[in-house]
DNA sequence: CGCGTTTAGTAAACCGATTCACAAAGGATG
DNA sequence: CATCCTTTGTGAATCGGTTTACTAAACGCG
């Protein structure tokens, strides 16, 4: 049985398309039997708008895309579920599009915004960008960026507050006496990468003045980075005595490398985490960890598309920063060296 | 700048709208000065076709849906993550909708089938079915049924082999000496809880006899479940000296449970887990577990509702089982007393 | 009764493609 | 030269809605 269109309501109702479509949109007050003529047809015929011309004729989807670099990681994956569940509760679909940092898939998207074929884009990407990036969205509009900044773009940005995630990853460990310490994370052109690593230098400074010693090993936010950063830093004998690992995913790398070398956390080797958006309550040990709201990162990200007026394109809100939480367990412990 | 339509595209080629159409499409071979301007100017126009005049023209979106019960826990985001691959790959969109369990939701999407909103739909529940939602899907047509049956349905079925992850996982806590097991998952309503169920106890019986004992706790595949499987165990002092969690968020619950209770495992009871989609590896201790090949399924899935023949409806593929694995890691112990 | 104002409803243009059926021009053949 | 076949296109219908502009009938009122 293939599905009804508005004219075969409208014939069977004994009115027109128009009629009933102004009745179903209720741009049109109609009067009792005809209105229940037109109930009567709409309820038989299981009538439903197809989708397709209503968007065509309307000249928006009512869905909108997501982009995102990866949706396996827990991060992104309940940043994803953030995401559609408020969409579902605006009566909007979501388009999912991973790049897994695919070059050009990004800008691929960015057109289909302009296309119609979305409404609007929460964008979120995790490596720096020369600039192509951010010219396709300026001229794209209606792109939220989201978690990651791409500079020299004016659209809304919602990011968590890296540089106090940096700070108290940092306060934590000097309370705990880590003067020496390896920071692993992202270079200064992610925006992410530059704030933490401030936020953490400007407590560890706070703590010890000159005395603090802090090696940077900067890379991307993955698992490989983190084996890589362990590796090297047991390889190279560096003297520090704990790691502010600023991802999840690096967190499991180094945890992974230090377990197959016999080093044992906290006793050997303090760490600090960051997202802490998968199960870091049950790892051995459990991990201290920065605490990104991630559920109401997606909510606000989705509220910030709908809500900004995009209208005048030099008055968008500004970027907002997201409050972050340290959750102590027990991958801290006083240096066994001070 | 507003996009180019085919209208504009076809003025400043001098010919008219069906003949670039045709051409662009590949249904028209166009001489070389027509041909040149034509692609002259849908390069000078940056042309695109708008996708929503396509669709409405062709009676097709090019877009499948993903119905998911949650996206947020590892098993489900890297089946997501897999589809999304693979419909990238095929040039799809992917249109995802979690269910969270909400009540009508299903049948909601399952509607947007038959309305063209998508070609075809990859659905995946995780709770039984008192009927409704397997009318509904063996209306709909182009529904290939994921991860968990609904029965009564004519449908595409891939599942990964619970049978066989239930009897590798009896049969590795059995040659580890254990007879008397808890086993925590689903009832038989769901064909996952009853297959994994029957697997682990054949298993069992195989080694054991009349003398293996294995309790149930069914309900349902999540967190809260473990935890009160878990509370429940220990509250009834019940003789057992393992648990089978069949799945990764039961385990996690378990794990919580035991670990506030001060019990360590492998030593005072073991664990197999089931799915091992997550960073079960990093886990105190880290988790022998059935592995289910959730990206391979994901891929699949897509592949098995594009290839398929669906005009005839009695002749579909076969329900098609997955192999699983069993991962050992370091929960499993002998029992302290036999 | 006549006039203005609602009320009730419609015809037709439009969104932007695809595609069927048909035509004019040019070339080959008998 | 007449006929037929290709080549090279085109006009117009179609998909299924939305919306503007407009009309016919009913109603209120002096």
């Amino acid at each position: 049985m293939t599905v009804a269109s508005l004219k075969q309501v409208a014939q069977r109702a004994g009115v027109s398309v128009a009629t009933v479509s102004r009745f179903l949109n209720g741009s049109l007050h109609l009067p009792n039997p005809t209105r229940s003529s037109v109930e009567d047809a709409v309820a038989a015929l299981n009538y439903l708008p197809n989708p397709h011309a209503r968007r065509l004729s309307l000249g928006r989807s009512d869905t909108i895309g997501l982009v995102i670099p990866d949706i396996a990681t827990p991060f992104f994956a309940t940043l994803v579920a953030a995401v559609e569940a408020e969409a579902d509760r605006r009566g909007l679909s979501l388009a999912l599009h991973a790049t897994l940092n695919r070059a050009g898939r990004e800008l691929t998207y960015l057109q289909s915004i302009k296309r119609h074929q979305v409404d609007g884009l929460i964008f979120v990407t995790n490596h720096s960008d020369d600039g192509t990036l951010a010219t396709a969205i300026n001229a794209g509009g209606r792109v939220v960026i989201v978690d990651e900044d791409v500079p020299g773009t004016t659209a809304p940005k919602l990011f968590c507050d890296n540089d106090m995630g940096g700070y108290l990853a940092g306060q934590h460990l000097a309370r705990a006496g880590h003067a020496r310490v390896l920071f692993i994370g992202a270079e200064d052109d992610l925006s992410s990468g530059a704030r933490r690593y401030a936020g953490f230098c400007r407590a560890m400074a706070q703590a010890w003045g000159d005395t603090a010693q802090i090696t940077r090993f900067a890379r991307e936010y993955s698992v490989a980075c983190g084996r890589d950063a362990a590796k090297w830093m047991l390889d190279q004998n560096l003297d520090v005595t704990a790691i502010f690992a600023t991802s999840d995913e690096i967190t499991i790398g180094v945890l992974e490398v230090l377990a197959a070398r016999g080093i044992t956390v906290p006793q050997d080797i303090s760490i600090v985490g960051f997202d802490d958006a998968g199960p870091q309550h049950l790892f051995a040990p459990a991990i201290t960890s920065i605490r990104q709201p991630v559920r109401a990162i997606g909510q606000r990200a989705l509220a910030l598309l709908l809500d900004t007026d995009w209208t005048d394109p030099d008055k968008l809100p500004p970027e907002e920063l997201m409050p972050v939480t340290l959750i102590a367990r027990n991958s801290v412990a006083p240096p066994i060296r001070p």
